[in-house]
RNA sequence: GCGGAUGUGGCGAAAUUGGCAGACGCGCUGGAUUUAGGUUCCAGUUCCCGCAAGGGAGUGUAGGUUCAAGUCCUAUCAUCCGCACCA
């Protein structure tokens, strides 16, 4: 037959228009086969797909693909993040209600998806911004704080004043609001709700030892540093006269002798009591100087309190100071500053001609001498000049020191988290409610389950100026308090989005579920998740929340998994010629516009081809042509060999061990390592070789190859794998068919190839059988004319030989 | 400042365990097809010398280990990422 044009538009679009209705992507309930659970990041519905998703996706999909074709009942769902603030500035910006623009965003993304052909199973789509769904976050928030999990209180928050309302952390770049950078952040004082995942800091560390090894070193590091677990001693130091002792965390107890003075944070509570009216002013004034500057350029700036305290080991009367190197965020807010044996302390107590006492030695060294230090020694060593602990190594007197203050009375040994509780109420409007109504009878009253969801209201007004929306709607706003019947005000807060996403993947395997978030038989099917592939970037806090929300489902008895996912793969960013791409550089490559130009086929395994996923891709047009010329070339080259032709059969052994190999390679990278790159490059050197060899092949030799190009295609380009599979005669999805199975007998080769050195420089190659012995090869080697010239009038030191491979022979003058 | 990753042709990259550096693709050059352009097919393409055969050099830089180093070790530079007064 002669070869078809390869049209990928008309192509395209036929399977498109087949696929519509297409069940194939169904997960089975009750399956006797293995289940597979490959989950790909659900993005915010912004709008339009852009080439950083599609590379995501291709990634996930060319899994699932594989694992059907391996026997798997695969679950590969997808959904929406859909609460979140671009809805409601679009709706600022263009009078559009929120949910009508997370809506209708959402169905043109929906049609770019079914464009690329994605493998979803979309009958368990998931959007939270559906009261269906949120209606289970707001019963997750009830169970917590049932259980003391979910508790409210003042806590310092990032405001802005023009935006006025709370950023959060991730919105405060530089000290600025995101949307203002003009507009520096303050730290208000504000009732909030917090979730309590410190409660689990231990289990998030210690289960860290259940993903090493299935998660990336480096996203285990990130969350082992952002959780930052810290072992030591609280120890109080009494004031000299009356007043509040001042318990400061140290992890270094054993050099409490050399403390000179201690150390408030300027917004510690004691400062109320100790600091006179202008002194106040001054702590004040470091407070806000530091407030979101980089900590590096901030110099080190401290006032004496004109109090003394009592160190409670030595006696000794130190003076306290306050400065603003030290954070009420983290331990007690108050430190003991031994500048003999830190660093920060040394450079602080140097500036203000605080004394310097060296209280530790080296192991194998003397005591430093002051004055003359000019820099402090933080090493262990040995405790010196420390009354009866004098003489003990540092760990030694760490331990007895810590045992000696929970004795008398006056400290403890103790652990330090960084780690702090969720804040998570957002003065917002497009969020879940929490489900509180405040009675002034009452207090705070939990919305009994029954009476969930507490419904977002539609009906609004964004102004984008003022209090949180949500206060000006009073058919939200007044409710009944359930327990005592009177009138009261409901929450206005909403939930931070980032509750949405810690557990959509547990609702996708149980989506319509009226009655439980989901049934728990379910979730004990399909969990844990066997592959998460997603950005990095969510290494601390999608990834975290997630961890902590499993813990907490299976303390209150849902499900029994410890953890969400087995497996986690962080696919590297896409950028655009070198640099990254961001709409205001208005060099975003988006979905739509791949699919138009070369078609999905292309496109998705482009990004697969440029680089190994992991790593970062630079998008080049000209790169995405090669995969277009080379998806061509095959779609001709079968549709011109069909039927297939008899021919020589000459090349057919040549061709079959490529094919073989080439199998195997490709089989052997998505149970390992997936580099997409190379398993495309080696599919593109059989074609190469059929090219080559194509008057050679014998029709059964070529019936064989064109069907297993096929089935290697499906999971990288399953438009044209599904036209050929369709050319071949077939019926029924080409990505439901058996994975091929590489025949280690074809695919290897016929003698071994080896290399000969000389002073291991290659010199030639000679052909001989597998196995050959080294007297034979070495014989060989030695009367090859391209190998004589380098011996010639040298002396053979001695040969080396590696097996089917290589020949080094060693000569000296 | 601390920690981690990366550094290979004009470009994206490959080399999975110390054993042929540059697979595959882009780009470029030449040829065939074509009225021409495009498409397609074939050949060449690390650098230097050479008409060629061939030779020499070469994986950020400088050393080292080894018969053999892109790969291991030491130092150093650059880029990127993460953390950053965490007591």
């Amino acid at each position: 037959m002669p070869e078809k044009p390869y049209d990928h538009i008309q192509l395209e679009l036929k399977w498109h228009e087949r696929w519509e209705n297409a069940t194939f992507y169904k997960a089975e309930e009750n399956s006797a086969k293995p289940k597979f659970y490959v989950l790909e990041m659900l993005p915010y519905p912004s709008g339009t797909l852009h080439i950083g998703h599609i590379r995501n996706y291709s990634i996930g999909d060319a899994l699932a693909r594989y694992k059907w074709m391996r026997g798997f009942n695969v679950l590969h769902p997808m959904g929406w993040d859909a609460f979140g603030l671009p809805a409601e500035n679009a709706a600022i910006a263009n009078k559009v209600p929120p949910r009508q623009w997370t809506v209708q965003n959402i169905a043109a993304m929906k049609k770019t998806h079914r464009r690329f052909a994605f493998s979803y199973d979309w009958d368990r789509e998931v959007s939270t911004c559906e009261p269906e769904y949120y209606r289970w976050n707001q019963w997750f928030f009830l169970k917590m704080l049932e259980r003391g999990l979910a508790y409210r209180k003042r806590a310092l928050v990032n405001w802005c004043n023009k935006c006025a309302t709370v950023l959060a952390n991730e919105q405060v770049v530089d000290g600025c609001c995101w949307r203002h950078d003009d507009t520096p952040v303050e730290q208000r004082a504000l009732e909030q709700w917090f979730l309590k995942i410190t409660h689990y800091a231990d289990a998030l560390l210690d289960d860290m030892a259940q993903l090493e090894g299935g998660w990336p070193e480096r996203v285990l590091t990130m969350q082992r540093n952002w959780i930052g677990r810290s072992e030591g001693t609280e120890v109080d130091f009494h004031l000299e006269g009356a007043g509040t002792p001042i318990r400061v965390f140290t992890t270094r107890v054993d050099t409490i002798y050399g403390a000179t003075c201690v150390i408030l944070a300027p917004e510690h509570p004691l400062n109320e009591t100790l600091l006179d009216p202008a002194l106040k002013a001054q702590a004040k004034a470091m407070v806000d100087g530091r407030a979101g500057r980089d900590p590096g350029d901030i110099d080190k700036e401290g006032l004496f309190t004109g109090h003394y305290a009592i160190n409670p080991y030595s006696g000794e009367k130190v003076p306290i100071w306050i400065a603003n190197f030290v954070l009420m965020g983290y331990g007690t807010g108050a430190i003991m500053a031994v500048p003999a044996h830190d660093e920060r302390d040394f450079e602080f107590c140097r500036k203000y001609a605080i004394t310097i006492r060296p209280v530790i030695r080296p192991v194998d060294g003397a005591l430093a001498v002051e004055p003359g230090m000019t820099e402090c020694f933080p090493d262990y060593g040995v405790v010196e000049n420390s009354g009866e602990w004098s003489g003990l190594p540092s760990a030694e007197a760490r331990r007895k020191m810590s045992a000696f203050a929970e004795q008398q009375g006056f400290g403890k040994a103790a652990i330090t988290f960084r780690i702090k509780d969720w804040g998570i109420s957002r003065q917002r409007y497009w969020g879940t409610p929490i489900p509180v109504i405040h009675c002034t009878a009452c207090g705070v009253v939990p919305v009994p389950e029954t009476q969930l969801p507490v419904i977002l209201p539609d009906r609004i007004e964004i102004t984008g100026t003022g209090r949180s929306p949500l206060e000006n709607v009073p058919e939200f706003v007044n409710a009944a308090c359930p327990q005592c019947g009177q009138p009261a005000r409901r929450e206005t807060d909403t939930m931070d989005t980032f509750m949405d996403s810690s557990w959509y993947f547990y609702r996708y395997c149980d989506p319509h579920n009226s009655t439980l978030p989901f049934d728990p038989a379910k979730i004990a099917y399909w969990f844990e998740i066997d592959q998460y592939i997603g950005g990095v970037e969510h290494a601390i806090l999608h990834l975290i929340y997630s961890r902590f929300f499993t813990k907490m489902m299976r303390d209150i008895g849902l499900i029994t998994n410890n953890e969400p996912a087995r497996r986690l793969f962080t696919q590297g960013m896409v950028i655009a010629e070198g640099v990254k791409m961001s709409k205001s550089k208005g060099n975003v490559v988006g979905a739509d516009m791949l699919a138009e130009k070369f078609g999905a086929d292309t496109a998705r395994m482009f990004v697969l081809f440029a680089a190994p996923p992991e790593k970062e891709v630079d998008w080049r047009w000209e790169g995405a042509e090669g995969i277009y010329r080379f998806l061509g070339r095959v779609y001709r080259f079968v549709t011109r060999n069909l039927p297939a032709q008899e021919r020589s059969g000459e090349a057919d052994r040549n061709v079959l061990r490529k094919l073989h190999q080439t199998l195997r390679k490709i089989t052997e990278d998505f149970e390992s390592r997936w580099h997409f790159n190379t398993c495309i490059a080696s599919i593109m050197e059989l074609v190469n070789l059929l090219y080559a060899e194509e008057q050679s092949i014998s029709a059964t030799a070529m019936a064989q190859v064109l069907q297993t190009l096929a089935l290697m295609l499906a999971p990288f380009a399953p438009y044209l794998a599904q036209e050929i599979w369709e050319e071949l005669g077939h019926e029924g999805p080409v990505f439901r068919q058996t994975w091929p199975v590489f025949d280690a007998d074809l695919a290897k080769e016929d003698g071994a190839e080896i290399v000969v050195q000389v002073n291991g420089k290659v010199r030639s190659r000679i052909t001989a059988p597998f196995g050959t012995p080294q007297p034979e090869l070495q014989a060989q080697a030695l009367a090859d004319e391209k190998v004589k010239p380098f011996l010639e009038g040298k002396q053979i030191v001695k040969v080396i030989l590696v097996p089917d491979k290589l020949l080094n022979i060693v000569v000296k003058p």
